[in-house]
DNA sequence: ATAGGGTTAG
């Protein structure tokens, strides 16, 4: 066995029991401090004092703080006295740093060799060990074990069997342990009223009110378990959300709980939309750490404020002196791809690779879609391609999508194989990043032959995404009489978004009937969409239909409809400046339609293309525009981005 | 003993 280096620190004239305790303290161990732990260590073999179990239960300890359950076991095998103290750090070090089986395998060692009973703290530890296995059998042998041992009526104990039965799926018997505690805490409540929130039910809210009716308060872990349920607060009358907020302050919940309460809040205010109450919740914050800074820049980022997201970002180390970490890293990255910033995405990149391990897939996962989204294919698939990290379901994902975004169905195709091949599980996901990639390039035969397989044959059944995506498959190729069989086919209604793929098909290959079709199944489905009176309106104009042009647009007056004009954007270094449709108002107007016209001959020539007439060239460019060169993001209320 | 932030498509 090999003992940890020892470092050459000049020992004092008299070391002392006192001496190394004093090293061992949790601070000094907590604090960081590896070579004191060593230097303590080291001593105490020099003196013969790493047999006195007090101090090698505090070696273990202060082992297990650093990660490094080896050591701890070392220390543990080296005392030559064991008592209970000195078996439980030994247990617990292994339950933060090992495998619950080694715990429960070290426990039955314990068994054997000690001639002490276990106490709580050592069944608790083994109660959590059974319960992260999930075995219901061995969670019931831990719970006879505490009946016999004499701590059937602890609570704390009692907290933990209940959790465990939860955990090994055993509902009935953990709220009979709940319903036997025969002194209940705040705990007990909150472990019940979080698993019936898992098991998504509806009881949880009658079981606050009896938690309350017994005079418990509700605590920190009781809101942060009850908040997520109030995102949409706000749409309903009673605002659950705002409500629980109220309840906060008026009692000021929380004690020690301060930080956990404001990121639920933020994210409780930002999933229902209400950004500007979850930035005033975080801007009230006394008290800040990375996960409140995350969940705020989380908020901005699903509710498509990117820039301020970013602002964010770039002013968490200046204002609280906190650093992003990989969590805040993947969750700004998304925002850095939506605005195509390449030049920001390549320093997280950097960032990341200094302070990050490489190991972890998400943070990987999210920089392929962000150099995918910033145009940049071959840095994508080089993180890819790098071998030193574990591929999940949605790295395939992210990179067959990758390819599908720059027109190489192909390839798209030939990684899905791939995946299906390595056993990765299909979801609505993957699914439709094959899809639409087949769709993109043109892949008919092939995107049916997926769809037909796994509907078909593996029953799977498609959500209205696929619907809409196999739609636009098809009427991009021009297929559009297939397409309106496919929409026949369906077995539920279609959804809008069905319709809009048509429409958009139809648009592209000049079928006025289609679109007509197309234009009343959406004012029908959404008839306070203004986008699509305007559609209709454009597509009567096309026909010299005056009268029905007119007709729409008395109707949109009515209904009091206005379409906020569509703008695309361009960031050039680091200035936006943005357009609408035939927009001359730009000071290079004359430079910029030159360059479009040069880009558009360009493509067709790389497209193999026919020259055509103006007319034809103008309808030909927008096709390729949108499916290659400029992809167009939407963003609510915002611009379209040029990439 | 019970809790807080995240990645793939559209």
């Amino acid at each position: 066995m090999l003992y940890p280096s020892i470092p050459t620190v000049p020992l004092p004239p008299f070391p002392s029991l006192a001496a190394v305790l004093r090293l061992l303290r949790r601070e000094t161990a907590g604090g960081g401090s590896l070579l004191l732990t060593k230097q303590a260590h080291a001593r105490a073999i020099v003196f013969g004092l790493h047999h006195h179990p007090l101090i090698s239960s505090r070696l273990v300890t202060a082992y297990s703080l650093f990660g490094l359950p080896a050591l701890s076991r070392l220390a543990f095998c080296d005392s030559a006295s064991r008592n209970v103290l000195l078996w439980n750090s030994l247990l617990a070090a292994l339950s933060h740093n090992a495998s619950p089986r080694e715990v429960l395998a070290t426990f039955h060692r314990m068994r054997v060799c000690s001639h002490e009973p276990p106490d709580g703290y050592t069944l608790a530890l083994v109660a959590k060990a059974s319960s992260e296995i999930g075995d219901a059998r061995i969670g019931r042998g831990v719970h006879a074990l505490v009946e016999i041992l004499g701590f059937g009526s602890d609570t704390v104990l009692g907290n933990t069997l209940m959790a465990m039965y939860f955990k090994c799926l055993r509902p009935n018997d953990a709220r009979q342990v709940f319903d036997e505690i025969p002194v209940r805490s705040v705990a007990s409540w909150n472990a019940l009223i979080l698993e019936h929130v898992n098991a998504g039910g509806t009881e949880h809210w009658e079981l606050v009110r009896e938690m309350q009716s017994e005079g418990f308060e509700l605590d920190g872990f009781t809101f942060s378990t009850l908040l997520p349920l109030c995102a949409e607060g706000y749409a309903a009358t009673d605002d659950l959300g705002r409500q629980l907020h109220c309840y906060i302050l008026r009692h000021n919940v929380g004690m020690g709980s301060k930080l956990h309460i404001g990121s639920s809040l933020i994210k409780m205010y930002c999933n229902g939309g209400r950004t500007a109450a979850g930035r005033s919740v975080f801007d009230h914050e006394l008290q800040r750490n990375v996960f409140t800074w995350t969940a705020m820049i989380a908020g901005y980022v699903e509710n498509g404020d990117f820039r301020e997201a970013i602002r964010l970002c770039h002013s968490m180390h200046s204002v609280d002196g906190i650093m992003p970490n990989e969590v805040t890293l993947v969750t700004i990255l998304p925002a850095v791809g939506s605005l195509a910033r390449l030049d920001f995405g390549k320093q997280i990149h950097g960032f990341a690779s200094r302070r990050c391990s490489n190991s972890q897939s998400s943070l990987n996962n999210a920089l392929i879609d962000m150099y995918s989204k910033c145009g940049s294919l071959a840095t994508a698939r080089h993180v890819f391609d790098d071998e030193s990290w574990h591929k999940d379901g949605i790295s395939w994902s992210s990179m067959i999508s990758c390819h599908g975004i720059h027109g190489e169905g192909n390839e798209a195709l030939k990684l899905f194989e791939k995946m299906c091949s390595l056993g990765i599980k299909l979801n609505h996901v993957n699914i439709l990043g094959v899809l639409s990639a087949c769709s993109r390039a043109g892949l008919v035969k092939e995107g049916m032959q997926i769809y037909s397989s796994l509907v078909g044959s593996h029953g799977f059944i498609p959500s209205s995404e696929i619907f809409s995506c196999m739609v636009d498959m098809l009427g991009r190729a021009g297929k559009l009489e297939e397409a309106l069989d496919f929409i026949d086919s369906m077995s539920f209604e279609p959804k809008p978004s069905v319709w809009s793929s048509l429409f958009r098909a139809a648009v592209t290959h000049c079928n006025r009937d289609v679109q007509h079709l197309a234009s009343e199944f959406l004012i029908h489905s959404e008839p306070e969409n203004p986008s699509h009176y305007v559609s209709l309106s454009n597509l009567h104009a096309s026909c010299g239909r005056w009268d029905g042009v007119e007709l729409v647009r008395k109707s949109m007056e009515v209904k009091g409809l206005r379409k906020a004009p569509g703008l695309s954007w361009i960031d050039v270094n680091g200035m936006a400046h943005s357009f609408y449709v035939a927009d001359k108002s730009h000071l290079c107007t004359e430079m910029i339609y030159k360059a479009v016209d040069c880009l558009s001959q360009e493509m067709k020539v790389a497209c193999n293309c026919p020259v055509l007439d103006n007319e034809q060239m103008k309808r030909e460019a927008r096709t390729i525009q949108s499916d290659h060169r400029v992809s167009l993001t939407r963003l609510p209320g915002q611009a379209n981005r040029l990439t």
